[in-house]
DNA sequence: CTGAAAGCGCTTACAG
DNA sequence: CTGAAAGCGCTTACAG
């Protein structure tokens, strides 16, 4: 390659990769002339050799499960640029929540061969991750399922913020609170209506079957549920949703229909998306720092591929917080 | 590899790649022998060793200029929907706008070895692009700059859909029209005012300074604008704003001020993303399709990839659409 | 119908 | 301080 300018091509690959280390010197002098090659050639050693080479693509990926709900498009963003740090690539895979496209991700991986993952995932079974365990591929998941031995986990107390949201409508003087809980395949949907049940039980409130709406994480879906949920005989005065989209569907549904929020219905969501400030009125919700998730998660993987064993499963919790806006 | 399980790994590769063409031919029964073991071995071809074998990665690449703005995130993802047709992957790149990581991108794209790339940006000159097209990759500009002679550009026609904007606001009664115009460093920002600055003149009406206010494309800027719109001794009756974040942003700004929208000032946007119909009132825009746009895209890029020589530039026009909204 | 061999562009012991 | 050589896991003429 560069080697047009001087010397061989192992000195261009010391200098290029600055392996001055255990026995290598190369003198000031050479590596002027190759650097000064490299520029005027315009020469960048290509990845994919390097990969090959080197058994490690520095590429990090990151699936997130749809790309409507802002939260995530962010999230996947703000690793990317925590990664670069590190100099590591990141590859961004949006799976639609398909299991057919989750299964695709997973085969992407392997043969991209990439160096760790941070997933959020409906279907993957305790195999796949062996598979890419054995592959050498660190992997972090967001939230706690399925939970394998080798993996790490990462989340927010989820059950605890919702109990913490249930408290404070409980003490705004709610006593009838539906939830809009999410699809229970989703460990986060699972999460937040297990906190909503506790919370229940927590404040002796009896749970009604008809105040617990299951949904999709779809745009219209929290209209439905809170239509559904307004034409009950005994309507609730205060709604959970299980994110910030279906909590702004909710809100917007019932504001269309001549409710007036909080007063006739108290409505809080999960996640803090900008959408949440852009209602009127603001969303109260509960806050998931996307910039903490994306670091905590990178250096999660960071230490599993600087490290030769296969570390045991960790976990970490990380904090949230409830932003008080107007609409609870 | 595979090969533990029969023949020769030549033979494998002809059969993983369904090579039986030109003088190759496998017995049903070594293929059959072949497919179980990789099954059972659960092979997967590395990505990196065929790229380096055949010169070609299967990926394309796609630069985004921010995540916040959720038309972005949306195009990637039709993108990669669109992609994977052909079985490429995609990989994502998200710069903020910010020079140092357009450059970052450039040289990505370049070691990665990328067959094509679709983008929008500010910085690239020509020089950059030459590089990409020297190194074999196919690129698609969204907009009409750079022109590059082998470039080629997919866009709407931006001038004429704010030409038609402005019009429709004139046969509404207006006749002091502002216009918050986004940065004069991208080219939609620029392309979207001139068709401001000719919408003016079709109508005889006089271009007045204070009416136009440069911003970024950022959360913010286009309530700070409004503020100033509004604070003018004759305020505009309407604005159009370059996008729907900002236009958004300045119609929040309106009716947290007490104005009625349209009544006091009217507002219409560009692009068309999902917020446009959760404010309250809901937002008049031009449509810009996101699918469209992603099947034009990856079309133009497809016909480069396989074909030998380099193609001339093209150009794409895609239609646009008036969605008539609450707001304007 | 199938296989041996060279080559893709790098890195990395190993010699000198 | 620097270079020759093997090897990473594939593909693809070329022989047979």
């Amino acid at each position: 390659v560069a080697e047009l300018a001087g010397v061989s091509i192992t000195t261009v690959s010391f200098v290029m990769n600055n392996k001055t280390g255990s026995n290598v010197w190369i003198s000031d002098e050479t590596r002027q002339k190759v650097l000064a090659a490299a520029r005027t050639l315009n020469y960048r050693p290509l990845s994919a050799a390097q990969a090959l080479a080197t058994k490690r693509s520095n590429t990090l990926a990151v699936m997130i499960p749809h790309v409507e709900n802002l939260f995530y498009p962010h999230l996947a963003a703000a690793i990317q640029r925590e990664a670069e740090k590190s100099n590591f690539e990141v590859v961004i895979y949006n799976t639609d929540n398909d299991p057919g496209r989750e299964e695709a991700f997973l085969d992407a991986l392997l043969r991209r061969g990439v160096d760790g993952v941070v997933t959020q995932t409906y279907q993957w079974s305790t195999a796949d991750i062996d598979q890419l365990i054995e592959a050498g591929v660190a992997v972090v998941i967001h939230g706690d399922r399925p939970t394998h031995p080798f993996a790490d986990n990462l989340m927010l107390d989820e059950v605890k913020a919702v109990e913490a949201v249930m408290a404070y409508l409980v003490r705004q003087g709610h006593r009838r609170i539906a939830t809009i809980a999410g699809p229970p395949t989703s460990w986060g949907g699972r999460l937040r209506k297990k906190g909503y049940l506790s919370g229940l039980r927590r404040h002796d409130m009896a749970v009604e079957e008809s105040l617990i709406r299951e949904t999709r994480f779809k745009r219209g879906d929290g209209a439905q549920a809170m239509e559904a949920l307004l034409a009950l005989p005994e309507p609730p005065t205060a709604v959970f949703a299980a994110n910030d989209l279906l909590a702004i569907d909710a809100l917007l549904f019932a504001v269309d229909a001549g409710r007036s929020v909080p007063e006739d219905v108290a409505i809080v969501g999960f996640d803090n998306i900008p959408e949440a400030t852009i209602v009127r009125p603001r969303l109260t919700t509960v806050h998931k720092d996307v910039n903490l998730l994306a670091a905590a998660g990178v250096e999660m993987l960071m230490e599993r591929i600087n490290c030769d064993e296969v570390l045991p499963a960790r976990r970490k919790i990380l904090p949230y917080e409830i932003i008080y806006r107007e609409s609870a």
